[in-house]
DNA sequence: AGTAATTGCTTAAAAGTTGAACCGTCGAAC
DNA sequence: GTTCGACGGTTCAACTTTTAAGCAATTACT
C-alpha cells in the first residue's frame, strides 16, 4: 500500500508539537532540577505517591499511572529511597510485591517545590490558552494516549509494555 | 504571592498531556528502533538535514532547528557518522564551525524507514483528530514553544539555551 | 502435593543525556 | 598586529534510560 503521507496541515502541527514537547520538557527538568534537585519524572513519582491513598503505591501501579517501564521506575525510587523521600515496604499479601511509601520529608520536598512547578507550568502552557484550547488538549491527549494504549500493540508495535494487575492495598486499621 | 493553582480542567489537561507524551515518545522510539535501529531524535537529525539546502546544516543550526542542546547534538551525529549516514565538513568561511552533511546512505536509510514512521504518527495522532482539531493542536504547541523561548529566560530559568547566530552555507558552485 | 508457566520486581551492560569545563578560532578594541 | 572577550564545537564525568536477562513468589494445572 502506498504511504499515506502528512498533509502541510499536520505537518506542521506535528512539528509544533515535537518542538513544544522538547522544549516544554527541558523548561520543566531545568527548574525541578535547580529547585527541587530533580527531574520532572522523580518529582512526578512523589506527587503521584502524595494523591495515594494512604500515601502509598505497588511499583507496578505506579509504574503505570505513570506511564513508565517498571525498569525504569525501580531506577528512580532507589534514588529517591537514597534521598529519603521515598521508602518501600514489602506487600503483606504478595511476598513477590513491593510498595513505595511517600515519606514526610518526600512530603515536605513536594509542598516547598510545588509553587514553582505550577508556576512553571502556568507560564509555559496555561497562561496563553483560553479554556476551551484547555478542553482541547486534554481530548487531544487522551485521545491520543487511547490509540496507542487501546489497540493492544498496532500503533506500539513489538509489544509495547504490556501489563495489568490488580492492586494490594494495606492500611493499618 | 500565593500560589495559583492549575484549576480541575487545567489539572486533567495537563495530566492527559503528560500521559501522551510520554505514551507517545516510548511508540515512536521503539517502532524507529525496531526499522531504523536508532531513536526518534536521531532519524529527526537526518529529516532534518535532507531537507536543508545541500543537505547541510552548521552544528548550531541544526541543534537550534531541534531544539536540542549542542552537546546533545554532537553526540547524535558522532554515532551517526559512525554508521555512515552523515559526515562532518569543515566549515570553510569559520575555523571554528562545522557542517553536518547528510551522506546517500543516510538518505537511504530515511526513505526506507519514513513510511513506516509516518504511519506511527497517524496511527497515534492523525488518525483520530479533526482538521479542527490539528489546527488547534498546531496553535496550542506553537504558543508553548514561543512562551518558552520568547521571554529570554523568565519561564526558562538559569539562562535555558541562549543561542543565536548567522548562518554559513557553501555549495560547491 | 508437584511442576510449569506467569507475575513482580531487580539487576547488569550498553546507550543516551546533562552540565560544566575546555580548546581553538574569531572579532573588535586598541 | 596584539590582546581580550565571545563564539562554535567537543569532551568528560555523573546521571538516567533501555533492553534483556535474572530471581523469587505465585498461580494454574493435574
Amino acid at each position: 500500500m502506498t504511504t499515506r503521507w502528512l498533509t502541510a496541515e499536520e505537518q506542521r502541527a506535528w512539528r509544533a508539537y515535537i518542538a513544544a514537547s522538547l522544549l516544554l520538557e527541558d523548561a520543566i527538568d531545568r527548574q525541578l532540577q535547580q529547585e527541587a534537585g530533580m527531574p520532572h519524572l522523580y518529582y512526578s513519582v512523589l506527587a503521584t505517591l502524595s494523591e495515594a491513598p494512604d500515601r502509598r503505591l505497588r511499583m507496578t501501579d505506579l509504574a503505570e499511572a505513570l506511564k513508565i517501564t517498571r525498569s525504569r521506575l525501580t531506577y528512580a525510587v532507589t534514588r529517591l529511597e537514597k534521598d529519603g523521600s521515598v521508602r518501600r515496604e514489602g506487600c503483606p499479601s504478595d511476598g513477590r510485591g513491593s510498595i513505595a511509601v511517600l515519606t514526610e520529608e518526600g512530603a515536605a520536598v513536594l509542598e516547598r517545590t510545588a509553587p514553582g512547578h505550577v508556576e512553571t507550568v502556568r507560564g509555559a502552557v496555561f497562561d496563553h490558552l483560553t479554556p476551551e484550547q484547555v478542553g482541547e488538549l486534554e481530548r487531544i491527549c487522551t485521545g491520543i494516549a487511547e490509540a496507542i494504549q487501546g489497540d493492544g500493540g498496532r500503533a506500539v508495535r513489538a509489544g509495547g509494555l504490556p501489563w495489568r494487575r490488580r492492586s494490594c492495598s494495606s492500611s493499618p486499621g
